[in-house]
DNA sequence: TGTACATCAGTGAACGCGCGTTCACTGATGTAC
DNA sequence: TGTACATCAGTGAACGCGCGTTCACTGATGTAC
């Protein structure tokens, strides 16, 4: 049966989003041009319609991700103006994505994307550092309001925060979701904001009143 | 020319580190039976001598980076009794380790390497558990001496120990040498062992004394 | 409003390459008598 | 000590499969006159 024709521009988003899920689902290797095709529901070939080969497919998904990564930060920026509170925020928020997509943590962490492939290494590069810029710019803000520690870096804060979340994830994963991420997540969270925190000068007795 | 006749375990061997080398050098894509066999000075179809297929190549490189994480435990117990300081050894050496063997985190973190294989995943899994558990009963050691926190959980600092390394080695990777990750890892460290280290009680104006 | 033509998404057959694997054969080393 | 045989690592040719990509063709939609 032939496929209706859909405009180009449809279509490139249509074939993104199933990379995306196909990558989730089987991982990288899962990735051919053949299922992408299938899951869109054309044939292999017509995929060069839209997209000049496999690669620009593997972009796509790159742009991709990184939208949803900074739809998270701007929806924490909405939700609260407290740095801290922004940052628990967007913690929970990437816990929650890596677990939809999990395609997410394999291609960044797959060398499998850039290896060979200096521009796209570099793409990615771009992408990460992208949302650990936004995150710093969170905790500069909250060094200026006094809730964070002034002596501790911005970007060791940022990497750091890449870290809560980087081999949660990938336990989880590895563990067919038998590793508690939710659980763990919250308590480095608690270590963590800790660390970073400001300590309340004047009110030292402060009770936990956390539920 | 005929490549010399060589005993099976030591043609293991070698094809093992020759195969974690090409891994380093240009990702799990760069690992094919040829291009081990050529390494080793072997045509490809020697390969299968010593191992049934490429899967069990695999499988040695796993076992290979398992010893080399151990080795790593080992070594820092032998180096110093304190706790706090063992985990801060660990760190430096893990730093150094992917800084060399590359293949590391690309291995561990590479869905190619599991994904339609579960009894892979599953000794991935196991290596990686055995590391934790290690750094969790140095933690535990250090709360029993009272030198760490009671109220964290083991299990915690030993994925936080996870997250100071493994952002930090993928984005050093990733930027091609150009993120500090020494510099970035000492900071993280800081910040990291003020959150779980129980402050001297007894003596409050401890002064920085670290050059 | 109708006709001719250009544009463009979709199709299916075919290609070529890389790569893991098989297999019959070679020749060196070890062992039994 | 010498001979016959078993064992075992190494070889090269050949295979088959998956997969990305090409290309001539089809047919629907949009546009000019």
């Amino acid at each position: 049966m032939r496929a209706a024709k859909v405009e180009t521009g449809i279509r490139r988003e249509q074939i993104a989003q199933a990379a995306l899920g196909l990558i989730a689902g089987q991982g990288l290797k899962g990735l051919s041009v053949a299922a992408v095709a299938n899951q869109v529901g054309l044939v292999p070939s017509a995929i060069y319609r839209h997209f000049q080969g496999k690669d620009q497919v593997l972009n796509a998904v790159l742009d991709l991700i990184s939208m949803r990564l900074q739809e998270n930060v701007a929806a924490v920026r909405a939700e609260t103006q407290d740095p801290l509170e922004r940052i628990h925020r967007l913690l929970l928020r990437h816990i929650q994505l890596v677990q939809v997509y999990q395609a997410i943590p394999r291609v960044l962490f797959s060398d499998e994307v850039y290896s060979g492939h200096p521009e796209r290494k570099a793409k990615l590069y771009g992408i990460i550092r992208g949302y650990l810029q936004k995150i710093e710019e969170m905790v500069k803000e909250g060094q200026r309001q006094g809730r964070i520690r002034p002596e501790v870096a911005p970007e060791t804060v940022a990497v750091m925060f890449l870290g809560m979340v980087a081999p949660s994830a990938f336990l989880w994963h590895l563990s067919d979701g038998g590793f508690n991420i939710t659980r763990n997540t919250e308590r480095a969270w608690k270590v963590f904001r800790a660390a970073i925190q400001e300590p309340p000068t004047t009110m030292k007795k402060k009770k936990r009143v956390k539920k």
